[in-house]
DNA sequence: CTGAAAGCGCTAACAT
DNA sequence: ATGTTAGCGCTTTCAG
């Protein structure tokens, strides 16, 4: 018998090691241990070299799971997101995950089966005790305010908001943006406009189609026809089929999504050869990556995915910080990138950068 | 005083419910709460209803964390995924968790910083004791694989292998897919080959090149010239470039991802006014969702990606339940989806479901 | 079938 | 600065 297996049970493999082990071969007490691997906790160097040599010797890693128990925090936000098709939310997946880990927090990631109510994946991120939760998709019930209110964990929305008073939402001026997209289109001389929708339900879509359609008659352009693509690609596909059959055909397209204008323009100009640009105007919204793609050139209003994800992580870090702070409503500016899927206004272009932007002329 | 509130701390709002209020609700022991929440446990109906009543009223759920201190599981798999912006990944994300949740297993990602090791990464899942790791990208250090071990946590490996005996790997038929499309590309009368590899320490990379460049020779079409794209679109599109500006110019190259494939077409078309498909073939590998997009038509070797995580998953849970079972090294069988953005073979082709496919003709 | 009691690995008072 | 003690909320023997 090995001289050092006092009193190892029988299983296969070394056992993981505990504060407990580590504290024995350093010859300290097991909070010693704790103290060691706590930041800014009382202990002497020595106390803390010797430990650290102990855990480094047995591979000892503290178990985040034990201390989550204790202290209440588990550092795992949830991330509620799904529509990874939509190109916009991988990078803003990516992003989270990057920015939260810098923190100190990890991401759990909840996708929620395809046609489910949230009311299933909000049971699992309760009973996994996440710190907080950042929606980036998904249509919440109202169970989900109280429920989160009553657990006493903040909610953040990203890309969309909600009538809740408590809850967080992080969006860029999809208003604004709309509105700006008409005047681009106006200015670019269009008269028959269209926009497409994506989820009735989505205030995304409705924030971005209030704005375009009340700057659209501020232009004395009338109301746009309307069709719905529930921003998925096939069905704003056919949407755009329809709108191309129509009789009288819309000479600009505006899209509540890149992901939808991508669809339309594989529809125009693979179904329709119509020459994107010049002989039909489409514009998106939120600058996903293909949109910069040179068979696309698609002109959208950009989102700042960058700083709304820094909003976001800042938004939830407050509210952990001080549960009893208030819920933001926090909207950053985005700009209009220009590219070649829509005719150009005759004024109003500025290039920085190599990025090309439209900014309506001083009234 | 509230005739209730017997030792309830001075705090906000009502504590969170735990096994033992809903014990004392009920009027039965912790025990018997905790065998209400477990599948199988030796319980009464009666006391199953009374704790389910008591429960309802508390709005208490299990805690999760609590609960894998004891047993030991998590119940959460580590994802390690990057480059999100490649279509392929996301999708496979949304399918594992979807897969994983299905069996009760909620997935937390890691992505890693941009550059970095995968050490610290390891660290974190370490620490958070995951159930096993699934890895769709990130090249693991050695250290990976025996800390893993030590651990006793399983390794699966998507879309990648590793010569580690003890580290499961899924992957598509990398090597007949290369050289799959060999083949059809030497049927459709190409002569003048390019590969455009990924990353050079991708086994993924490395065996699809394998595949093409033998299957190539065995046609007689000599060595195919060779760029290196890194998966990365930039990256691809400038050595896409270098292609096009060389002298003599391939008639044909195969990239060893759609991501790459798509740069190239971008760049072909856009940048040199070539005819994709006709002045010059383009086949990607993956059928990732915009390759089937009409403006695209990318040709490309298809992984079948519910398969593959389906396998992901099995493989997974297998090693779970019995860890002394055996590392898997499964292949996944793909298909070559014809579209446009190749030329044809004059023989060989089969359309099923509105999909086209090419077999080679029978020797 | 049920309750009492012993911990899972850790942190957080509280003494010293 | 350090050790002792008491749990965090749960599962799991072990008696009965």
């Amino acid at each position: 018998m090995a001289p050092r297996s006092i009193s190892r049970a029988a299983e296969a493999g070394p056992r993981i090691a505990t504060a407990h082990d580590v504290a024995r071969l350093a010859g300290v007490s097991q909070s010693a241990v704790s103290r060691a691997f706590t930041a800014g906790a009382s202990i002497s160097p020595e106390t803390r070299d010797k430990v650290a040599e102990a855990a480094r010797k047995l591979g000892y890693r503290p178990n985040l799971v034990a201390r989550s128990l204790i202290t209440r925090r588990s550092h795992v936000i949830g991330v509620a997101m799904a529509y990874l098709e939509n190109q916009f939310y991988p990078r803003a997946l990516e992003a989270l995950s990057q920015a939260f880990s810098t923190r100190g927090y990890q991401v759990m990631l909840f996708t929620g089966k395809p046609g489910a109510s949230s009311d299933p994946m909000l049971e699992e991120m309760l009973r996994h005790k996440v710190d907080a939760l950042v929606m980036a998709s998904a249509s919440l019930s109202s169970r989900f305010d109280v429920e989160c209110q009553n657990a006493g964990i903040p909610v953040v929305l990203m890309n969309r908001r909600t009538e809740s008073r408590s809850i967080s939402s992080i969006t860029s001026d999809n208003r604004q943006g709309g509105a700006l997209i008409a005047a681009f289109l106006a200015a670019g001389g269009h008269r028959h406009l269209a926009f497409m929708a994506g989820s009735e339900n989505s205030s995304t879509s409705q924030d971005r189609e209030e704005g375009f359609t009340h700057a659209l008659a501020a232009h004395g352009l009338g109301t746009p026809r309307r069709v719905v693509g529930l921003y998925d690609f096939d069905q704003a596909a056919a949407a755009m089929r329809s709108l191309l059959s129509a009789p009288e055909r819309p000479d600009a397209v505006f899209c509540a999504n890149d992901h939808m204008a991508l669809a339309a323009i594989n529809v125009a100009r693979a179904e329709f050869g119509l020459e994107v640009g010049r002989e039909i105007s489409i514009v998106g919204f939120d600058d996903a990556g293909p949109a910069a793609w040179p068979v696309f050139g698609l002109t959208t209003y950009a989102q700042p995915l960058r700083a709304m994800v820094e909003e976001v992580v800042a938004a939830t870090c407050a509210r952990l910080s001080d549960p009893t702070s208030q819920a933001v409503r926090t909207i950053v500016p985005g700009w209009l990138a220009v590219r070649s899927s829509a005719r150009l206004p005759p004024v109003g272009l500025t290039v920085r950068d190599g990025l090309t932007t439209w900014m309506p002329p001083e009234v």
